[in-house]
DNA sequence: CGTCCATTTGAACCCGTTCAATTCCCGTGG
DNA sequence: CCACGGGAATTGAACGGGTTCAAATGGACG
């Protein structure tokens, strides 16, 4: 078992800082990220936080990707966002000084940053437009997880595994010859169905029958998204 | 059909500040409130404003009550949210500066102010206060969507039926003999299945199981709850 | 008092779940 | 290098919760 190794990476210089709510903080204040700042590898697996614990900082993905899912009474997990290189983690829970009320864990192994509560409130009570930034960010935060519960609400588990592919091949699409995509992120068929809010066996049926559609291909555990029309009118029952 | 006439409420004295997100504005705000404000009775069936639209001002309720919810492509209602006296709605549209996700729909008639978004983001960016409350609800809201984006994509309609009682006798109880509390919105069977995401059958017939359990009596189309213990084991598949 | 919509009840159907069994894949140790 | 073990993926089959369609009843309101 390796030791944990504090990498040195400036958020001034990050890779992913182009992509993040950071990118437009100045330079005093990414520098003052940098002092307390840690960073290190975490592999597949590893949680960085439980559902009713206490944030104490910002995490901040320099690579690697994190499911972010709630575990119900009865045991099942369902999972409300997947973040990738440049995306933070827990700021909802460290604005409003509570609880996380999910939990986070690691699908693929990255370097991810962490940043001390008292640093971003810092930047965040004294930096109104980066203050400005974050209540944007809420805002489209909820009007996705808005859509969502309609979606779940409302359509059929089809429905709901065609419109997901397409939002994963958004975010994850490398492309491909002849017009396909593939959607480059390692989750279990089990982590599909809990974002869709179903059975996993359901999940492999229906995926399954959209390959015997030419919709995708199954390139192991990897999807090849081959008819992105098709699918779209799979995720519209009655849709144009 | 009478005229609407607009009714004079000062903001300052409004019964229902202490309940808003108003509540700790100063005097000052306060006033520059009531300048452009409007306030007009709104009866059943009337809509605030549609989905995809501009917000122009915010809307708050002084009394009354508003279902807000979206419409899928297939013609199906999604509630996402209820309010009442004391309530805004529609401020995420108008901090973000988009267009209206959602529609908004009184069920309930009642006296609605409507604040011009000018006056209202102009307090916003000036009173730092209040910007943080404003945050602190968008957390809130984000924190409450994302909860129900779990219970209806992993819970039984019966147990999201049981749970949305209960959360409906939170905010609209009103205690009457023998521990029973009447739930005192006039809810359609139909609105009800809207917020659960089921059928209007579906919630008739687990009402009426809930009533042969005693959990609850019908009286015409409100509810009374009777035992909430009851429901509480209703809502939990595996609970405690 | 009649009309129209909401509510209720009935019954058939089907989507999706659940349980069970098999196969596949991958890392690990002999 | 290959056999082994174990979890993930797949397939099969039966069950059941919930939907849907249809019809009857009730209740509000002009």
């Amino acid at each position: 078992m390796a030791t944990k190794k504090n990498i040195k990476i400036s958020c001034a210089f990050c890779a992913s800082k182009k992509d993040s709510l950071f990118s437009d903080l100045n330079k005093d204040d990414l520098e003052s990220l940098d002092i307390h700042k840690s960073c290190i590898m975490y592999k597949k697996g590893q949680t960085l936080y439980y559902e009713g614990t206490r944030p104490m900082g910002l995490f901040c993905l320099n690579s690697g990707k994190v499911k972010v899912y709630k575990i119900t009474s009865d045991g099942k997990e369902q999972i409300l966002n997947l973040a990738k290189a440049g995306d933070f983690i827990g700021y909802r829970a460290l604005i409003s000084e509570e609880f996380y009320n999910a939990s986070a864990t690691v699908i693929e192994e990255g370097a991810i940053c962490y940043i001390p509560k008292a640093d971003f409130l810092s930047i965040l009570n004294n930096n109104p437009r980066f203050f400005k930034r974050m209540m944007q960010r809420l805002c489209d935060d909820l009007g996705i997880m808005e859509q969502k519960l309609v979606t779940i609400a409302q359509k059929s588990v089809r429905e709901r595994l065609a419109a997901t592919l397409l939002m994963l091949k958004e975010s994850y699409g490398l492309e491909g010859e002849e017009n396909s995509t593939l959607i480059d992120i390692a989750l279990s068929r089990e982590d599909l169905a809990n974002i869709i809010g179903t059975a996993t066996e359901t999940v492999i049926r229906l995926l399954s029958e959209f390959k015997n559609q030419e919709l995708i291909s199954l390139q192991g555990k990897k999807i090849k998204v081959l008819d992105p029309q098709g699918l779209v009118k799979e995720a519209d029952f009655y849709g144009i």
